[in-house]
DNA sequence: GCTTCGAACTTTAGCTTTGAAGTCTTCACT
DNA sequence: AGTGAAGACTTCAAAGCTAAAGTTCGAAGC
């Protein structure tokens, strides 16, 4: 007997959400089970988070229609940012989206097998590799790109440029103080300079 | 012959992080190579995705020092969340974290192993099972919470607690209207109500 | 009471990623 | 030239996840 129906939501449909609740419910929950927290800085925090994996399920979403995966989209997308003539090689390309050079390997064997990027020996250092973006890896980036921009547009509606203004200048403010210094295992974040 | 050093930066040693790029000069590349963005929600939409890397980075740091994943955190953290008698189904469980139920049982697997839950059949209806939270899973998620507020307060240190308010009520309003209206494919976000 | 449908979990196969080992170049010193 | 160290990628095995069956139990309908 087969299992002629699926009953269950993945995660591509069904968005990974924290189910029915609120962020409200799930900050008093949390003020529930630990007592010393402070509400306010865990609803930043909450909110950070749970907004970034709505974002993620958007853009999966529209990557996808255009036969991409988000994975892919992120080698199109520090190849075109990397300026002409939009080429690195596969371990500057794993520093840079956070992924080992054995990940990047495999990821590029696909994508050159999509005719997204072409792989080339460098001719002048012959253990380097060099990864360059294909006329239609560079198209498809620019798709997205606008499918992207019209989703960012509708998610920043409500806010007036005002409000973008301070939105973006706070959390510059907080970006630079967690990537100029590295947190340790305890959760402090030393100071580099 | 063995390769006996590691010159690269895995992603949990080395945070994922763009390189060397400030949130400023990556902009400016996106502006270089798409002209119709608009640079303030540019910034919003990349600071915000940076933030949730780093803070994914420091929690994974953190919860390794305890003996657990990310992945085991956020289990426990549901089975907390959702209120004493601390315990869900599995199916449940994956609807809550945007897993696959498949993935949950392995991971429930593991957990079992570790005495951070137990796996029981319910006996009322033999078809559910169980999962509920041990002593030590609860102790676990409690260091683990320690561990994280700190990190969280380091990282709005420089923020007053005006600015916390205000940076609070942005987002969340932001998370309503991602939450409350599903984006279709083409970056739509349509209102449910 | 038997049967069929449906719900809830588990199992299996295939894919992506990690971590470690391996290969091939280049560079520096002798 | 000749050797050794180091760098840049690839290969391989194991872990974790998804998608698609498969299994077991309970609830309705005949």
């Amino acid at each position: 007997m087969p299992s002629p129906y699926v009953s269950y939501s993945l995660p591509m449909d069904e968005p990974p959400s924290e189910v029915e609740r609120t962020l409200e419910a799930q900050i008093a929950a949390y003020q529930r089970e630990f007592h010393d927290l402070d509400p306010q800085v865990e609803k930043i925090v909450s909110a950070l988070s749970r907004l970034n994996r709505r974002m993620n399920v958007a853009y999966g979403r529209q990557t996808a229609t255009l036969g991409m995966s988000n994975a892919e989209w992120e080698v199109l997308k520090a190849l075109v940012l990397s300026g002409a003539p939009y080429q690195l090689g596969p371990g500057e390309l794993a520093k840079r989206l956070g992924l080992t050079p054995a990940a990047m390997t495999h990821r590029i064997d696909r994508m050159v097998g999509e005719g997204l990027v072409t792989r080339e020996r460098d001719e002048s250092n012959r253990v380097r590799v060099n990864i360059e973006l294909t006329v239609e890896g560079r198209e498809k980036w620019l798709e997205a790109m606008r499918l992207a921009t019209v989703f960012e547009e509708e998610l920043l509606q409500d806010l007036s440029s005002e409000d973008r203004t301070a939105l973006g200048e706070v959390l510059t403010r907080l970006l630079k103080r967690v990537e100029h210094a590295q947190p340790d295992a305890s959760g402090r974040l030393k100071d580099l300079d």
